[in-house]
DNA sequence: GCTGCAAACTTGTACGTACAAGCTACATGA
DNA sequence: TCATGTAGCTTGTACGTACAAGTTTGCAGC
């Protein structure tokens, strides 16, 4: 938080503040020129974290009646778990360690190009699986490089939130994401971690994460459980 | 475009040069103040449009070095069709009509929930089967709200461009969508329809489009076979 | 030759103004 | 009572200024 931006501080303050539940699904956050006047901000500015939040998915902004909250689902909105209509809160995922962090060299025939300076620092490796109401729904490999996170082995604990952790320790947010879905079948491997049969159906998904450090990325290789809970996304909705 | 706004005209053209390889991928655009010269807006619209095109996945923004081509996919770069790392463009796609559109009610337990305006509306319905270099890859199921679309059924031709075809027609443009995924296994209908065999896995997604008209909505139920080209898409990017 | 610094670019942040356009609620008039 | 229109709210668009901060380039000095 050393050098946060005024947009930032105030996105950042609307964000806990919908996940608080501070305001309600479907009612309007204050206007802009509320918000402005009580942040001290001008309009202008306001409206950037507005608008971050718009694109995140957190709130629809509409010509006349003002920003409405849409969605309290974390990590972006960019593909999140969803039963019915509701997306799962954290109350009910659990995470289980598969293979704490281990600092290695990359894998060969890495799942995305890796730039120079990625490939000479070296990848932290490490194996989880999420649930969903005990039910094992998501086997993720996570890969990072290796770049200015003193003491990552020694500080994070798998059973804490990955993105949580990065934010609190290293200042590091994620912002966006590229990702190739394919639908594929469950190996023994993959089976036996998330309660399938041999052979049932599921999501794997290679992730290249970016962060707010310019040349940072995370890199993700999961495979997806789908027989309850679906996979979702919300994107766009810049235009009118 | 009756009403075009200045930063969605700077918006389109950009997004037209890109895709028509005006800019090389990995090449630079024209710097803000040169656009905002040349297009003669100030730097803050150019600023607007560009922001849109990063948000969608063209383009990436760097401080210090400018605005870098980053992708030539279309379709908001929400979610389509790669190969091993190109997109696939438009000349090795090919649509071919399952069913031709026609005006009926809506189905039972519809996938997604409907206003009462799309509910009184009726809807239009067809299917489509889309292929890659004669590889049939998706399963479309479209349905539309019958609302302000006059001669529809009578206009619209299966073979061509859907998007392109409402854009053209009524001046409506897709800006964002939800979506929710499963893995999940070809029945006979779409083993058929896909060229799988019965079992293979398949992707399922349901998906509702934003549109630039406040109030429509489109809706698909597609199908698709990710043996050969994954499923694709880019997100974020508002940050430093 | 080469190091290092400064100038000249780039985008990012933050402020401000003005008006357009969509929505709502209330008052006015038939 | 009820329709209508207007006032007052909302967000959207477009312009402008100023400075911060990252990147590249090239020149001066060693």
């Amino acid at each position: 938080m050393s050098s946060a931006t005024q947009y930032q501080i105030l996105y950042n303050r609307l964000k806990k503040e919908i996940l608080a539940d501070v305001y309600e699904l479907g009612s309007v956050l204050p206007s802009e020129n509320e918000l402005s006047a009580s942040a001290n901000l001008s309009r202008s500015t306001v409206r950037q974290a507005l608008s971050q939040l718009e694109t995140e998915g957190y709130i629809v902004k509409q010509k006349g009646k003002g920003s409405i909250v849409k969605s309290k689902s974390r990590a972006l909105n960019l593909l999140s778990f969803q039963g019915f209509s509701a997306t799962v809160g954290n109350d009910h995922l659990q995470t289980t360690a598969i293979q704490e962090p281990e600092l290695s060299t990359w894998p060969a025939d890495f799942f995305f190009e890796l730039s120079e300076l990625e490939q000479g620092a070296g990848c932290i490796h490490f194996i989880r699986v999420r649930s969903i109401d005990e039910q094992a729904v998501m086997y993720e490999n996570t890969y990072i490089p290796h770049l200015n996170l003193p003491k990552f082995t020694r500080l994070f604990k798998l059973k804490t939130s990955f993105f949580e952790f990065l934010g609190k320790t290293y200042d590091i947010e994620v912002v966006g994401m590229d990702q190739h879905i394919w639908a594929s079948i469950a190996d023994i491997e993959i089976a036996n971690q998330l309660g399938l049969k041999v052979g049932d159906p599921v999501l794997k998904i290679y992730r290249k994460y970016h962060t707010n450090r310019p040349h940072l990325f995370l890199y993700s290789m999961l495979f997806c459980n789908t027989e309850k809970y679906a996979m979702s996304n919300s994107s766009g909705g810049v235009n009118a």
